[in-house]
DNA sequence: AATGAACTTGCAGTCTCTGCAAGTTCATTG
DNA sequence: CAATGAACTTGCAGAGACTGCAAGTTCATT
């Protein structure tokens, strides 16, 4: 009877009130961190611009810097299953390469979003390796779901971490290149160009 | 008069016993770190351990994470120099590959601080992006390096900020495998691998 | 309407980290 | 050698992040 917007919501207005509280919260922070920094907003700060109690905001967020860095992760179980149906057909690297399209279309179509993440990176530095943690998880999973692909082990062979690590890394430049442009260049052309270079083997331009 | 092992140290027994309480601060806190995990770690435990206040922690330490991450950015100065010499007369990646080992000579020589640093890191892998960030610093230098030499401006081609994050990248997986290998593998073998799997375009093993 | 589960909140307390104002140690200079 | 001042250590008070507990409140279920 009720409309699903998504697969699947129970959504009582219980469960409403829930997304809106936390979106309420990671907005708050967001929006408070670009203007201030990271360091010059206080928990009390969030909770209040949210109208939550600042206990409440830690039965949403385990820390404050989650508060900010929000959940950009739904999108890697779309991108494993893009690369389990790429790999058998192609070589690894040109997998990823197409399956990374699928985070590039989520990122550009929330661009405002990125943008105002990228404004606060750039205020709080401090905030960017917990990023990469939040990354590095995926990109275990991933290295598994490789070696398995090749049949091997992971222990023993280099290549599933390497090939993983090293295009992440491209991931990341051509990211922060967009950001750095302000979205005026394609993100998916800057992966496009970063992987063709690896694909290259990292020759000198020119 | 007085036999200088380093380069230059005026060294009173004032900076003695400075070094002293640092390498008891870092010493204690990796050791207890590796025992019991960064979190069940105090900086009253630590500061207990070395002899010293929890207040003079502070004084050398910003923060509990620098005591156990340290000061191992210190050959990254050699490193530069190195790549600088090599740039001209080689391509970049190559240059990298052969400055890279000069950080792979001072771990080797420095196996089980490093083995210790491995079991921290192991047991608490929020560390882990720490290191990522005081790499970034170094990353961000190598990257207005390599855009000199090559004569190109880094905010408008992405080669010099993808090959350094790459071969970066690179030599963490290397340096990563060494440690769950426990040194039985030469880190310097490891990191040709993946150097010499970057020049051939990650191309699928077999 | 009644029951219980889920959610919010305040409170008390721990831990990290900082500024300040002592006190202490050491190198320097007359 | 004594005096001066800089460097270092320390305690104290306090802000801020975060947690467990014991309420109170809201909502779905029966």
């Amino acid at each position: 009877m009720t409309p699903d917007v998504h697969s699947e919501a129970p959504l009582g207005r219980r469960d409403l009130r829930k997304q809106q509280t936390r979106a309420a919260l990671t907005g708050a922070a967001l929006r408070l961190c670009a203007e201030r920094g990271f360091e010059h907003v206080t928990v009390d700060d969030i909770s209040a611009a949210a109208g939550v109690s600042p206990r409440t905001f830690f039965n949403y967020f385990a820390s404050k810097e989650d508060a900010v860095l929000g959940d950009h992760l739904i999108e890697v179980e779309a991108m494993r299953a893009r690369l389990a149906a790429l790999l058998p057909s192609m070589p690894v690297l040109e997998a990823i390469r197409r399956a990374v399209l699928i985070v590039v279309a989520a990122m550009e179509a929330d661009r405002d979003h990125w943008f105002l993440r990228m404004e606060v990176f750039h205020r709080s530095p401090q905030l960017l390796p917990r990023l990469v943690l939040s990354n590095a998880e995926a990109e275990r999973l991933t290295t598994e779901q490789i070696a398995v692909h090749l049949g091997v082990d992971p222990r023993v062979h280099g290549y599933p971490a390497l090939v993983v690590a090293t295009t992440s890394a491209a991931f990341r430049v051509a990211a922060t290149r967009w950001m750095a442009a302000g979205g005026t260049l394609s993100l998916g052309a800057l992966v496009d160009e970063a992987f063709t270079a690896l694909t290259a083997g990292l020759t000198d331009p020119g």
